[in-house]
RNA sequence: GCGCCCUUAGCUCAGUUGGCUAGAGCAACGGUUUUCUAAACCGUGGGUCGGAGGUUCGAAUCCUUCAGGGCGCGCCA
């Protein structure tokens, strides 16, 4: 129950019943009317800004309006315990005890599922990392995995259905350069022979010996003497192997993918061919030039007459090249014919994980997906930006030279899974990620994951003296409910979760659910030791449970906590 | 040269569709433990929201412009 879209709704209701009794007059939409959370020092609720969006049109001072509307909604609702008005036109509303105590019952009833929203069931494809076939993940792609991931999530929590898709870049170029690597090393290993280190776009990395071996030892190949009689078989091998590689890598990030879609596959079933002949039906394909970029120095740009995706139709800087001189397909065409299959596929919506590096392709690919869908679907990016490392307090760059590159394995095993979840989603994806190992490591309110979690083991403990399961129904009566101000502001608090939830979904903004996690509990923390002064604060008092209020609020931020930490993929111990 | 993103307290950052006196944590200083988990809590100080204009009843948020930082930019994927 998300009570700022529940009074958002309800003062429009009452807004339209007085309007049409002639005494004000509203405007064609009402988009700029918002019910949300007052001030903290203004003790009220819910506020809401009628007044000022309605002055204009009535012809009425902000603060005449907002007393007629007042009496108007003291009449109309009998929740409120108070209503008031501040400076330029503003309406707080303070609910009564009743209100907060139906409140804090109905939600528990619906305990880690509380705060999902199921309005409109969608069917949603997502896309991330999505990282070349030629060697394990690294700390660069982490991000965009647990954000790929999170986002998932959220979209199933709220009732949706979700495919996370992987596409694996197997064809063209740099898989050709990786399997010309296995080769170079596989022939290292039989025949002593040295890998040619200086050959560029080579990868030199020590991985592409273990897949060497491992392509050795499987036996699938007998003959290695020539590359040329072996190439497919070998690139099939060496792509195999680095995607249970990467899958492998994926599983100690707590991610699964549902689906992997091969290039390859959509080249060799002529699917780009496919597409780019609908593109031409809808006009969207033409021969034509494009220039170099300005900056380039060496003037070796040939300007030559290509085939092009007319993406500057759609948003984009320039029209893109769909074929490369020696008339293969560019890498985008075969991305046009992998959204082109997304979207066959009926999804509602197209999401994409991209690493900042990609961000210049988002223009490109979103004007695709306009022009083969005739602007039906929307294909929306998102961009994971760069992670920044900090070890031993200084920043460590990461360079392709082998060493000083960290993978994914090497970071979970030094900070663990939850705490790289956790703190690569604590901040907007949008923003640059500075990642402390040595803080990320530490077990103290320094770490807010522990500080999450030690909320969350904190409340079980209380129900573990008590011998009660946490989620049993509590079966104490309370003579008066009445909240003090610490409880009220716990849920207030607590009333912003399907908030959170929601504005999460919509903005594809994970980094807001481990925030609220935290100030949720900071919230409790403060209510917890409360008791060490005053034993009425105790929830254990003589060996039994203290009131049902407190007890269910106590159940309802476990819940929380629990489903916001299974959100983000981490765990929530009982005990710590 | 062009595009995208960022600039909020000493440091790291919150701050949906513009809203009321801009919020946290860390660091600094001072306190709390025979008591349900101190991996915790309480208190104190700290800001022209990068600069300048503009739109608005109202701007950290929108527009223009300038400065600083990051990431990209031919048929690599």
């Amino acid at each position: 129950m998300n009570i700022f879209l529940t009074y958002l709704d309800k003062f429009i209701a009452s807004l339209n019943t007085i309007a049409n009794n002639g005494d004000i007059n509203l405007p064609e939409n009402l988009n700029g009317l918002i019910v949300e959370l007052p001030p903290k020092k203004l003790q009220a609720d819910i506020s809401c800004n009628a007044p000022l969006i309605l002055s204009k049109i009535n012809n009425k001072e902000s603060l005449n309006l907002a007393n007629f509307l007042l009496k108007k909604f003291q009449e109309d609702f009998e929740e409120f315990e108070e209503i008031f008005i501040t400076k330029p036109g503003f309406l707080n509303f303070k609910f009564k005890e009743s209100f907060w105590e139906n409140f804090l019952f109905t939600a528990i009833k619906e305990k880690e599922k509380f705060g999902s929203k199921i309005d409109k069931k969608k069917k949603y494809n997502v896309e991330f990392v999505s990282a070349n076939p030629t060697g394990p993940l690294h700390v660069g792609h982490c991000r965009g995995a647990v954000l790929g991931d999170t986002i998932s999530n959220i979209l199933k929590f709220n009732g949706n259905e979700v495919v996370r898709e992987y596409y694996v870049n197997d064809y063209g170029n740099q898989v050709d350069n990786f399997t010309k690597s296995v080769f170079f090393r596989i022939k290292e290993i039989l025949n002593n022979e040295n890998f040619p280190e200086n050959e560029k776009d080579l990868y030199p990395g020590k991985y592409v010996a273990d897949i060497a071996k491992n392509i050795i030892d499987k036996k699938k190949i007998k003959n290695f003497q020539n590359l040329e009689n072996i190439f497919e078989n070998l690139k099939k091998s060496s792509i195999e192997e680095s995607i249970a590689l990467i899958k492998k890598n994926l599983k100690l990030l707590g991610v699964e993918h549902d689906l992997f879609t091969y290039e390859s596959k959509l080249v060799n079933e002529e699917k780009v061919e496919k597409t780019i002949e609908k593109l031409k039906k809808k006009n969207f394909i033409y021969s034509g030039k494009i220039e170099a970029p300005e900056s380039k120095k060496n003037n070796t740009h040939e300007l030559r007459e290509q085939l092009l995706f007319k993406s500057t139709l759609f948003n984009d800087d320039k029209d893109r090249a769909i074929k490369k001189s020696d008339l293969t397909w560019t890498y985008f065409s075969s991305d046009l014919a992998y959204h082109d299959f997304k979207i066959e596929r009926g999804f509602d919506e197209l999401i994409n994980i991209l690493g900042a590096d990609h961000a210049g392709y988002i223009n490109r690919i979103t004007a695709g997906v306009s022009a083969l869908s005739d602007r039906k679907k929307k294909l929306t990016c998102k961009v994971s930006r760069l992670v920044k490392l900090i070890k031993n307090g200084k920043p460590f760059k990461m360079s392709k030279r082998k060493g000083d590159y960290i993978t994914v394995e090497d970071l979970i095993n030094e900070v663990g899974k939850d705490a790289a979840r956790f703190i690569m989603l604590s901040r907007n994806s949008d923003v640059e990620l500075e990642f402390d190992f040595e803080k990320v490591k530490e077990k103290s309110k320094e770490n807010p994951l522990y500080y999450v979690q030690y909320c969350h083991a904190r409340i079980c403990s209380v129900f573990r003296n008590l011998n009660i399961k946490i989620d049993s129904e509590i079966k104490i009566k309370d003579k008066v409910f009445k909240l003090d101000k610490y409880e009220r502001e716990i849920i207030k608090k607590i009333s912003e979760w399907p908030k959170c939830l929601a504005i999460s979904q919509n903005k594809l903004e994970p980094h807001r659910i481990p925030i609220y996690l935290y100030e949720l509990s900071t919230l409790f923390h403060s209510y917890w030791n409360l008791g060490k002064e005053d034993k009425a604060y105790r929830f254990i008092i003589e060996d039994k449970p203290g009131s049902a209020k407190k007890m269910n609020l106590l159940k309802l931020i476990s819940f929380i906590i629990k489903s916001g930490l299974s959100l983000v993929g981490v765990e929530a111990p009982t005990k710590m």
